[in-house]
DNA sequence: TTGCTCCTCACGTCACGTGAGGTGGC
DNA sequence: TTGCTCCTCACGTCACGTGAGGTGGC
């Protein structure tokens, strides 16, 4: 029997773990004690096994959840850099979502949140050559941001005429789909058609960084609502200004949201 | 009885939100139905709480707790642009943690995790000229810039030699102290004196972001544990490079974190 | 009758912290 | 004997989603 195994709490100490904690991890499977008297139930720690437990410590420090901390102590060299990445993406990810509410949060102290100019209007039809991607909440920035530069590597070759438009589901959840799409000739490879009825809806103009449009469609949903009328099916966002033509505080963005009657429902 | 009353499948589409997220604010108290049939159960709500509906949707958009929610819609004016801007401080704050988390994540992907060299010493006792803060991990960074901030305006006038000096627990939980201090004369008014004993410590040199410090740290720990040492108190951080003086990446910091025995422990 | 909507439990999620109640060794 | 460490439950956190099992109205 090894004469220097450790006890839980000084192993703990010396990892910069709660004794809790370890034993979370032991039912976890993830830092099992070298040994457990069969009769106290006492763990007991090597001190071999502290650089595991210090990059536990350290990885939940960095917010990695335990099921991927796993995954990184089995693997080694390229397959644990490639979860590292995977890890740091995540983050990534939520500080341009965290930005996004940033802006909204500050928007709305400003009392801002409804600031909108609203009517009802008809919307044409079109027929736009699109591409499509499924994408939840968090990337859906990022997603939409991909499928204009799809959009227009696609069409480089191909007769088209601005503005962009996009099309997003008014529920925002995981797995929903999204559109970016133009009016072009014809159909140009990597492209798809997409056809878009004539509808009444509620339409707005929203000037501002694209952070900020969450601002717009409540206004227009609380604009709805107080009129006896319902949301139907997709919001359709024509984009004015091109990037690189305004700063973000001067972009101009075409807002709809179809309506009908508040008893016939539709998507 | 009102006729026009929805249920509550129609009031969650109107809303964006869902008929079980509805059942749920109702049981908070939240948001509770205008009416409920006695024999059924059946929830019916009021148009006119649409906006009410909406702002919950928008605010759990932007991950606002449901309580701090609840405290939006009950007030209004300058005390509700106060709990917003007061979200919007959470969110930042946690933008900057993901910073560094980011930071230290992509260090570790590329393997430079335990790129430092280690040695025991001797650090010498000091009797500081500091000040204090209380902080928890997310807003130690915050914390320790306004104590470097507080200490700099309290020793405008005194006579003192850089460097300055950190010290920080080895546990990162809420409610710990942080000191940031400097060697200086006599006693600057704001500032109270803290005194280091010499101790044996094991030592390093970190260069870079002070986001990437916890690499430094954690690497300093296996090197502790893999000597049959412990850590014991708190952590010095002497910044031999002021900020100004150099860019992130160069900036020099040397760390310290003492060592004893591993059988007789310290704090 | 079929489908749709509505209802109320009850449980799972994630990574622990906080007790309650009790034991073992110095 | 006192105090410290260790143990095992069991419950709470947060904001729901996912069933299970059943009812009411067209």
């Amino acid at each position: 029997m090894r004469q220097d195994l450790l006890t839980i709490g000084r192993f703990a100490r010396l990892c910069r773990l709660s004794v809790k904690r370890l034993r979370h991890y032991d039912d976890l499977g993830l830092l099992p004690p070298d040994r457990v008297d069969a009769t106290t139930g006492y763990r007991y720690y090597a001190p071999e096994r502290a650089p595991d437990a210090l990059a536990v410590a350290l990885l939940r420090d960095l917010d990695v959840p335990l099921p991927a901390i796993a995954a990184v102590l089995a693997a080694s060299g390229e397959e644990r850099a490639g979860l590292l990445r995977a890890e740091r993406d995540r983050v990534a990810a939520r500080i341009a979502r965290d930005r996004a509410r940033l802006a909204v949060l500050d928007r709305l102290a400003e009392g801002r949140a409804l600031d909108y100019k609203i009517a009802l209007a008809e919307v044409p039809a079109l027929r736009l050559a699109a591409v499509r991607a499924v994408c939840g909440p968090a990337d859906l920035g990022a997603r939409t941001g991909e499928c204009v530069m799809r959009l227009l590597a696609a069409m480089t070759d191909a007769r088209w005429a601005p503005p962009l438009y996009g099309i997003f589901p008014l529920d925002l959840v995981d797995g929903m789909t999204v559109s970016v799409g133009a009016l072009a000739e014809g159909e140009p490879p990597g492209t798809s058609p997409l056809a878009l009825p004539a509808v009444n809806a509620a339409v707005t103009l929203h000037r501002g960084p694209y952070e900020e449009i969450p601002l717009a469609y409540h206004a227009l949903l609380v604009w709805i609502s107080g009129r006896g009328l319902a949301p139907r099916g997709p919001a359709r966002e024509e984009y004015l200004t091109g990037p690189g033509e305004a700063g973000p505080e001067n972009l101009l963005t075409r807002l709809a949201v179809p309506v009908g009657p508040a008893e016939e429902e539709g998507l």
